[in-house]
This record gives structure tokens, sequence and C-alpha cells, in this order.
DNA sequence: CGGAGGTCTGATCATGGTCT
DNA sequence: AGACCATGATCAGACCTCCG
């Protein structure tokens, strides 16, 4: 147990990722947008955010009055390179060490309780924010005690003192964080990859519509800032801007927000197929039963017909369009096919990934259309 | 030719059962 | 109990194809 989490504390490490101020504007826009005072009174706690890089941080406290928040809690796991420093709170050696001998910088945690133009050059900003919590009035700033890990008892105590958590958390301890938040019946607006829908954690909420993707980056497509420029293939790293480039990411959330109620528009069968060779959509077969699934294979999103009334199996990016009022969602091929089989949600289903005429597909989501039944 | 959408591997690690 | 093996689950990526 104790070696499981030295090991993914060593993973954490690498998981240097920060957000851009951009994205997340946007994307906490379209949940105004749909109720305006969704934050109001809140305590939001980014809780994977060290306060000197973190985009999260800045974007809470500059539009602190905006959103009517209560308060903002943000925690980091590791020390703050010094070469991005965004807010020159302090002197870096005047940071409280937690033990001599030890790298000075150490794991940090900010409470903001207000916000307001302290040096009176009539705009609130981040200046004002460091004078604030320099004078250590009304706002607080202090080291942690252990290494700001989101599982820490410390952490879990400010876990439950908040309302809304908004981050993006290590990926590889996605798992583990989704679970913890759930666990503690928070609201979240937080970034995973979109692999992580089929995770056991995550798709029966998702099923349940108690969890669902937000708004989300443009087409998947996600440009993280990172100070490890090495680690990866050209292509994926632009050094001009320092981004990283990666695919298939999204936002999972449990507020609501406006994109998520527009139906996917649909054509029929016939409208799909009407371009293509018979049974075939893009080349891919269309519409036929599975081997093993009691579901008829639809290979894109795009290609849901809005006149089949049974279980269809598609792509795990529909969830992207998932609208609740127009779909169910009935179940998923989940790796290697567990928890479905015999059109019905099953736990115990050994029933392994969908075949098409003996040819294997990708994995599927499980939808039906909602009609008005009488 | 670049953006959007979908699918692809096999290395790697966790887990669980069985053999000394 | 600990070593060893079989199986399951995952992937802060990589690649391919279509389309305008």
């Amino acid at each position: 147990m104790a070696n499981k989490n030295l090991t993914s504390a060593k993973r954490a490490k690498n998981d240097e990722f920060y957000t851009q101020y951009a994205d997340i504007q946007k994307e906490i826009a379209a949940y105004l947008e749909y109720d305006y005072d969704v934050f109001r009174g809140k305590v939001v706690y980014c809780n994977c955010d060290d306060p000197f890089e973190s985009n999260f941080f800045r974007y809470f406290v500059l539009n602190f009055k905006k959103l009517g928040l209560r308060q903002l809690i943000t925690t980091s796991y590791k020390p703050s390179p010094i070469a991005y420093t965004q807010l020159e709170l302090f002197e870096r050696d005047e940071t409280p060490s937690v033990s001599k001998g030890r790298p000075k910088i150490t794991a940090n945690k900010f409470i903001i309780n207000t916000v307001h133009d302290i040096d009176g050059d009539g705009e609130f900003n981040l200046e004002d924010v460091a004078k604030q919590l320099k004078a250590r009035k009304q706002n607080e700033w202090m080291p942690l005690k252990g290494d700001g890990d989101f599982r820490s008892p410390e952490c879990i105590d400010l876990l439950k003192q908040a309302d809304i958590v908004v981050t993006n958390p290590p990926f590889s301890l996605f798992r583990e964080y989704v679970r913890q938040l759930v666990g503690y019946n928070k609201k979240f607006v937080i970034i995973g990859n979109m692999n992580a829908i089929t995770y056991k954690e995550v798709f029966p909420q998702i099923k349940n519509n108690q969890l669902w993707l937000g708004n989300g980056f443009h087409a998947g497509n996600a440009y993280f800032f990172t100070p490890n420029t090495r680690d990866f293939a050209s292509g994926v790293f632009d050094a001009k801007t320092g981004l990283v480039k990666f695919r298939n990411v999204c936002w999972y959330t449990n507020l609501d927000h406006g994109r998520r109620h527009q139906p996917l528009p649909l054509m029929t069968m016939a409208e799909n197929l009407k371009y293509s060779k018979h049974k075939e959509i893009k080349g891919k077969k269309a519409y036929e039963k599975y081997d093993n699934y009691d579901a008829i294979e639809v290979p894109f999103t795009d290609a849901i017909p809005s006149d089949y009334d049974g279980v269809m199996g598609v792509p795990i990016s529909f969830l992207d369009k998932y609208c609740p009022e127009q779909f169910e969602i009935l179940g998923a091929t989940e790796s290697e096919g567990r928890g479905f089989s015999n059109g019905l949600w099953d736990e115990s289903s050994k029933v392994s990934q969908p075949l098409v005429k003996g040819q294997r597909v990708y994995k599927r989501i499980f939808i039906k259309h909602k009609r008005e039944t009488i």
C-alpha cells in the first residue's frame, strides 16, 4: 500500500501541465451562461493548483467579485519551479521551510476571502492580492504540513469546506480523484482524458446523469503549458509557445450547461446511407447487429439515425453531444465488454469487445432514443 | 493542406490465484 | 509467507482518414 502511494506520487510529479487562462474562462462562461449565480456565495477549491503558476487561481481571484464567491481555496502539490512565477508575492527566500536542509519552497495553501483594489490604482489585480496576502489580514497564505497531495488529511479537510472544485488533476490519478470528489459529494469542473469515460469510477455516473462532459476544448484539442519540454515528440510540443498539444481532452463536470440540452440534429437511416455503399458509411459497417450484443453498430456520432428505436452502439465521443432529453444511456462495452449483455446493464457480464460479422470494433456506448410513449 | 473526428497499438503496471 | 505466473486494465499519445 505504501509502495503504491509512492509510485503514484512519483508519477504525479511528471504531471506538470498548466491549463491556459482562456480555456478556463471559456469553460466557466458556459456554466454562467446557463445559470449566472452558480458560483454565488460558494467556496471554490482548486486542489491541484500551485497559486504561483495556476491560471485557475488567477481566474478565480480576478473574477472573485463578478462570480460572487464566498471564498477561494488553493493548494499545490509540489514546490513551484521558480522560473514561471506569475505572482511575485514574496522573495523566495522568505518562504518558510518545512525543515532545514530541504528545499525552502514547499506546498502552499492560499485562502482568499476578500479582494479589492488595495494600492489605489483604480483596478483590482494580482498585485493587490499579493499585498493583501503579505499583510495576512482577511486572506491567508501558509505552507502545508504535508506535500499537498489531494488525498492528504489537511487537503481533505479543505475539500470538506468547499462547494465546487475546479482544477486540472493529474491524469494518472484521475480515477482516485473522481472517486474522492464523488465520495464527498462535491460539485466539480475538472479536466480529464476522454478515455476516462470508460473508467469504472466514471461511466456508471455518466449513465445515471450524475456526471457529464463540460462545454469542452475546441475539437478536443487541448494545449497546456509545460516546463518539461524534452519529454515530447516534435509536433506535440511547440517550442515557440511552450505548449503541448493533447488530443481527446475534455472537461468533466456535474454543473449544468446549455450545450448539454441541445439535441443533436439527426437524419434517418436511409438518408445516412444514401451516399454510401449499402450498409456502409465512410467504409465502415453501419446499422448491422453486433454478433455479441443486442444492438446495432453506429460507427460515427454523425450517423446516429433518427428513426431507430432499438439499442445503438456509438463511439465514446458521442458523449460530447449527449443530450439527456434526447437519448438514454443503457451501458457500454467498457474495457473488454464488462457491464452490458443481452440489451441490459449487467455488472457480472463477461461479454467480449463488440464484434460485427467477426470484426472487432472499438469501445461503444449503448444508447436509445427517448420517445414520447403512450 | 490543415482541422476535425475516430481508432490504433503494445508496453506497463495492478491484481489475483497458485505453486514452493 | 513470498515468489511466480496469468490475466486484466490503462494510456497528460500517435496516427490515420475524411472533408472543405
